[in-house]
DNA sequence: TGACACTATATTCCTTGTGAATATAGTCAG
DNA sequence: CTGACTATATTCACAAGGAATATAGTGTCA
């Protein structure tokens, strides 16, 4: 766990990526075969995460402390024991919710200069 | 000119410094370190650019056709030689609003989960 | 039976994007 | 005359991601 715990802030802006996995494991845990199904499934195919850029960001939120391994297996029988899964830290949630924080603004700044058709 | 002027949406996710850029440049033109000012004044300080950072992504955004140089020069007395006027283009504009649309579905997705306390 | 697709994790190569530092050079204040 | 500010630009090093490849078991289909 080399996550410094501290200050979510630090890690702003988010990669892409990285937040896209934070959102796949908001609900439930995943293993990371399903995180990438997930992130297909949510962006409407918009985005696919390629297995090369999941396993290393995984890699790295690990070192983060934003998502951690589970040792909980599911029922013997739907197992599949290659499958790692995992679940968002606390500190995953507050980073998460700090990048959200900063998209909001973004897309703020966009009505401003009116790069978006909706309201104000 | 490299810009392949088609589809905005193949230079999506755009770097956040980028749009930043873009941002800068929707109500008038600027020079390079005028950009850099006014992002921070934008972002109450939260982000500032960094001069290489800046140069470099000028530099990209006018090969993609992002942005152009401006040869017309402010009133002969306001003027200081060495610098150097953007303007957003109109395909610039056009990728502008593609990733406000993708900001705003990334903001839709993290309330979807959670991450922000706004509304549903 | 052999080719292909799917599930699942992982590594390597290459390119892009960014921060930090540095260079150059003029202006202006203390 | 030193340091801060304006203004552009380059270099170095690291982070992040796409594409390709490796391994390996399972399932489909002709």
């Amino acid at each position: 766990m080399t996550h410094d715990g501290s200050d979510p802030e630090k890690l702003l802006p988010l990669p892409p990526v990285t937040f896209h996995i934070l959102v796949a494991l908001s609900d439930q845990d995943r293993h990371g075969y399903a995180i990438i199904q997930d992130v297909t499934a949510r962006t409407d195919g918009a985005l696919t995460i390629q297995a090369g850029t999941l396993y290393r960001s995984i890699q790295r939120m690990l070192e983060q402390g934003l998502v951690a391994e589970k040792r909980t297996r599911p029922a013997i029988g739907e197992d599949d024991e290659r499958r790692r899964y995992y679940r968002i830290t606390p500190f995953g949630r507050a980073v998460a919710q700090a990048e959200a924080r900063r998209l909001t603004q973004m897309v703020k700044l966009a009505r401003a200069c009116g790069f978006v058709p909706g309201k104000a």
